[in-house]
DNA sequence: AAAAGACTTGACGTTAACGTAAGAGGAATT
DNA sequence: AATTCCTCTTACGTTAACGTCAAGTCTTTT
């Protein structure tokens, strides 16, 4: 009980997180002004917390699957909720079932577009190679796409 | 070559496209302005043929899985387009590459969403049926949800 | 001490995707 | 003929999720 993982205390700035996440301060603020996060505060400024920092990260993959900040606060409070507002949370756990059933119909959709976009892909490309080969992307070109990628967490790797 | 695949040569109403797809008027007067449907006209009325219906649903599951109706034309257009504006295709090919790279992300969101949501939902429930029992759903609600999923589909069995 | 950078709080602007209300035109019903 | 109904266009209103200044504070650097 007296055991608490004591990750070292560390906090971060609203840029830190920002940059990390490819965020900008605004919408934080926004986030918060709405209630979805509650940094405290040195002074005038925001401190966010671990815990602050998970909850972004909730908050934007949330928004990634299409989620309202409204829908996706109402999720976050499950997490720091005690045990009160019961029968709030009875209204809660319908409309979670609802969500997941409109999340896996989404998940069928997101499936079928992926299908449907390769083939339009494929299409095109078979197209291009009959006529006009020379706009097909060259082999550095998929070099580049890929660096891309992994440019989102490069930042994570070398504490920029 | 003469051989045309020969349905009926239905048409539909603005009226019953909305209602079969739980659409509005002014959403697909809307989706038109934007070029994504060009329905025939008689006198001043809109006559959607089979294909307008067709590209309709596409719309919509392009809505749900988070494209922008822009997106949705830009692939629409690939549907109809001859083989003109070849260069323009290559610079489809590379968004749509992008863009499903990002839709497989999506699908990625979505199914850990779904596991988590379907996390809180057990919690509040053994939560609720630890201390409030009677505020579980009964059995007949689920019935009833079963009920609401299919409804979705019954009025075209029962051509409404 | 002055300038340069982060941070702050307003407050107004913006974009997408429609909603909504107003006014008018045909077709069908009473 | 009058009412009802569906449709049309035009045009302004709305909501979410921020963007974009403006103006002020605090800290650090020069």
């Amino acid at each position: 009980m007296a055991m608490e993982l004591r990750r070292p205390e560390r906090t971060f700035t609203i840029r830190q997180l920002c940059t990390e996440f490819k965020a900008t301060p605004r919408a934080l603020r926004f986030y918060e002004d709405k209630g979805l996060l509650t940094p405290a505060r040195d002074g005038m400024n925001r401190v966010y917390s671990y815990k602050d920092r998970a909850r972004l990260i909730l908050i934007l993959r949330g928004k990634r699957v299409g989620l309202s900040l409204q829908e996706i606060r109402e999720i976050l409070e499950l997490y720091d909720e005690g045990d009160e507002a019961m029968s709030q949370n009875a209204h809660s756990l319908k409309k979670f079932r609802e969500k997941i059933v409109v999340l896996e119909q989404q998940r069928e959709d997101i499936e079928g577009a992926i299908t449907e976009l390769k083939q339009a892909c494929e299409r095109l490309e078979t197209r291009l190679a009959e006529k006009r080969p020379d706009l097909l992307p060259k082999a550095a070109d998929y070099d580049q796409m890929l660096r891309a990628r992994l440019d989102g967490h490069a930042d994570l790797a070398m504490g920029k």
